[in-house]
DNA sequence: ATTTTTCTCCCTGTTTTCGGGGAGTAAAAA
DNA sequence: TTTTTACTCCCCGAAAACAGGGAGAAAAAT
């Protein structure tokens, strides 16, 4: 633990300088260094090749989720942990599907980024308690983000998507809505489109991941 | 409205004869007949082809979804309305995909029977707030057997089912695991089978529920 | 006032899904 | 040893999805 060389990314560097002092003066920590600026993490984090990489989620030119899967592809041994201040259900399961190994919320307290800093140095894992419930509670997937693909749809087809991914057909979702099969055809296909995908399956799953079922 | 003709179907004579009074003296909807047999109505209306057809649900021998459906293969156009004592989310589900024109509680007030019955004759749907609760907040029942189901799939029906829901054809996810197009169609039919779905729709639902893809 | 988008519905044709079978081999359970 | 389950592959037919187009009316944006 006393070896432990850790890196900051995040875009203020008000938050920088606060958690490098913490994690420095009080933890006794390693910080090798710290970027404001994630395009530059992503060239120089490689060379310093650090233990774990302490990484703000909400940044510009590139989020912090972005940034650790790109980085996962060069080193996949590299340990990570994310700092956020909003939790919705599809960032959640995204942040484990990249393989995150902490990711806590901004309004920590220094236990908290203790106790994850500690662990995942030992090759744990570490996910807060609010965390984890957003994950079992998936029915109260409130997604405060508005960077989601569904925003380019309509109402209608909003509806539309939603019932097709809660498994209804085609004349099943017409039957519903009172209208005929080839408008909802119609409403799919353009879902298709604006969403890029083939197939209902890939409606299914973006449904899913952006919150608006289950 | 004034010749709208209506057949009731309940397995309770006490509640046909208060049905066929809200329905004939209050409403002034035209009442053709009644029956408290299921398998007699599933042959008799077919020859009276009512605007309406009122069915409860829980009945013997065959429940009123059961005879709605057979009843529409025959005639597609029959508007229908059930009645039910209780609530569940498969059920409701179930009586959308059937095309049940309305669906109320059998704990209902006249104003609703009335509301719905002449929705119906328009050629509108009507399903009470208490159902269409029951539809968004989907909490316990599918989760639990879904969760028990997904415990009896096979290796490789799981890995077939992981790579259906992250959107991949039968032809690709035939490719990737150097199989037949067949072989994953009998894969897929048996997954439907085991988690009972009878769509893609459903098995990405389920993969995504089960945390199988993110 | 004009343009763009949305919503509705249609046509044509190809591909895929869906549901029902069966069938042989290998492995696992009873 | 017998039975069952998993895995592979096949047949068939009906239904649905998919992909491309168009078109008119209404609403929203410019």
């Amino acid at each position: 633990m006393e070896n432990t060389r850790i890196i900051i990314v995040d875009d203020h560097q008000l938050i920088i300088d606060g958690l490098s002092r913490i994690i420095q003066d009080i933890f006794g920590f390693e910080l090798i260094t710290a970027y404001h600026d994630p395009l530059e993490a992503l060239q120089k984090v490689p060379v310093w090749k650090p233990d774990i990489l302490l990484v703000d989620f909400e940044m510009p030119h590139l989020n912090g989720l972005d940034l650790i899967r790109k980085l996962k592809q060069q080193i996949p041994e590299l340990k990570t942990v994310l700092l956020t201040m909003h939790l919705d259900h599809a960032t959640v399961r995204e942040a484990l599907s990249v393989g995150v190994n902490a990711y806590i919320l901004k309004n920590l307290d220094e236990f908290e980024l203790r106790i994850s800093l500690e662990k995942v140095s030992k090759g744990q894992n570490y996910y807060s308690a609010p965390v984890t419930e957003v994950l079992n509670s998936r029915s109260k997937s409130i997604q405060k983000t508005s960077h989601s693909q569904l925003e380019s749809l309509s109402s209608r087809e909003r509806e539309v998507l939603k019932l097709i991914a809660e498994a209804f057909s085609t004349k099943e979702i017409a039957n519903q809505l009172s209208l005929e099969i080839s408008t909802i055809e119609s409403h799919r296909k353009s879902l298709m489109r604006k969403l890029n995908v083939h197939n209902v399956a890939g409606l299914v799953r973006i449904a899913v991941q952006e919150g608006l079922v289950s």
